[in-house]
DNA sequence: GTTCCGCATGAATCGATAG
DNA sequence: ACTATCGATTCATGCGGAA
């Protein structure tokens, strides 16, 4: 299967022809929004958005397994002072492709860029628009919980040895006795809300999004082994979270810059996860092995 | 002018009838969520919903002010495993309808209830759809700043006495002068995220949204004085914010229950403030007065 | 060695000015 | 009149160097 493990250079609509159907188990990809990165892509304008992206996701439907799921990061840009409604429009056409729209995620940017206008403040959220083919879709709800709350998860990460020194003398204390009711049974599960920093200082390549987010839903939709879909791949962020968690990817962009980026990027990852591999192979625990 | 400062019982497509022309400075509401059971309370279902909405969005749009905004608090619900489309329909066929779809605003419900099914994760976030007559309208941004984020908090709550003569006496030091920069301006501007939490004990009346929710909006769109309209008051939640912020109500409910709930409410909110206000009556500062 | 601060920078948008 | 380009706006984050 000479498509497994690629980063591969094209329009996705055409890449995808030597793709068989039903053979990936998640899509996750964050197109090139409406007349956003000019340089790199062409450029589409909001007005022909939606059929530009129809015929696509046409093919995404056909190369989905039918367990599979479809998660689109999105978000419409302000033209003349409204909100654009291409966003809406595209889920609506892709209903009547065939597609479930099964729930909307929103990504909070907790560090967007800074600023407001006369009449709006800024925008720090995004969708993730989860479509699928059926009802019924693999979902492993465990892969994604989370510590309680950030209460916990703030005093935890705080933990400095002096702290849990004092939390084993001081049982009597109320913070000794709290950190330690959390200790053990701390995870719960998430919402459909998502808290995650945009990366801004990573000195290669600039991700449209943060490489936990990716890590998320291949988590959360896929088991090991399985394929992941990124058709506008980008930098390669889908691709190296799929590899790191030991999962297939093919990514497709039609950029040669950000193809030889992408390729680049997973190249570094194999490289960095075979050292570690190599460093902890005595121990036998190591999650690439 | 009748229709100040009271809760009144009807259809709000009816009752507004008796409202002139381009009188209210904001709109603030949450219907009643599309219903599949019919016939419980005014229930209406995801297939209408449209339908029975946009008649009165076209009074909304008669009696808002051009400068004033329309604000909707609403989340489609799940319907045979998918998101229904009513809300996405709603908002294309309300900018057929001359409104200008300004804004999507993110309500984080913080505190949502654990649980999760099989296929979905618990929803936590609500829209807040923002809508407007003209790409000009009142906007009072300084009204709703909040203190800055948990970093800046927590490094200036760490400022001892030492820091600050520190902070005077090694001027060329960069870290006196980066100091210097935050005191006195620890307050930003929001995004369109809001975090707040679901009210859970709130003694006599379930509200669909806490209080703080239409304070927040009510600071941002009006100035004392303002009218604001909830043609869906329920249990007079945008009342009593309105009332607190020295604007003029307007709330309509077609159920007689919520009726009296919300006229109570306000009732009691009247009294609270003028209990306050004598209170205070003597230093003369108080906001009521 | 640890903590603390300076600095660069990130899917943006508006209004004004120029072609 | 319509479109294109430019400057101003000004927070959270993580890294690196300084104390």
């Amino acid at each position: 299967m000479e498509y497994l493990d690629r980063i591969l250079l094209g329009d996705c609509e055409n890449v995808l022809a030597n793709v068989p159907d039903n053979s990936v188990d998640l899509i996750f990809t964050s197109p090139p929004y409406a007349d956003q990165r000019r340089h790199t892509y062409g450029g589409v304008s909001p007005a022909e958005y939606v059929d530009w992206f129809l015929p696509k996701a046409k093919e995404f439907l056909r190369v989905l397994k039918p367990t599979g799921t479809f998660v689109l990061n999105i978000k419409e840009r302000v033209v003349n002072g409204e909100r654009h409604t291409y966003v809406l429009e595209l889920i609506l056409e892709l209903r009547k492709q065939g597609w479930l729209w099964t729930e909307e995620f929103m990504w909070h940017k907790k560090n967007s860029y800074p600023g407001k206008w006369p009449n709006r403040f800024r925008d720090s959220w995004e969708r993730l628009l989860q479509f699928n083919k059926h009802r019924h879709f693999n979902m492993y709800q465990d892969a994604v919980m989370v510590p309680v709350g950030d209460w916990a998860k703030t005093r935890l990460s705080k933990l400095s040895e002096t702290d849990q020194i004092r939390d084993e003398s001081k049982v009597s204390s109320g913070f000794g006795k709290n950190v330690s009711n959390w200790i053990g049974r701390d995870m719960v599960y998430p919402t459909n809300v998502i808290h995650m920093s945009t990366e801004c200082s990573n000195r290669n390549h600039s991700a449209a999004f943060p490489l936990e987010l990716p890590t998320w839903f291949i988590k959360l939709f896929t088991g090991e082994g399985d394929l992941v879909l990124d058709p506008f791949v980008g930098s390669g962020t889908t691709a190296e979270a799929a590899k790191i968690l030991g999962r297939h990817y093919l990514g497709i962009d039609s950029s040669p810059d950000f193809y030889k980026l992408a390729e680049e990027r997973v190249i570094q990852t194999q490289r960095r996860l075979l050292e570690k591999s190599e460093t902890y192979s005595t121990n036998g625990n190591d999650e690439s092995s």
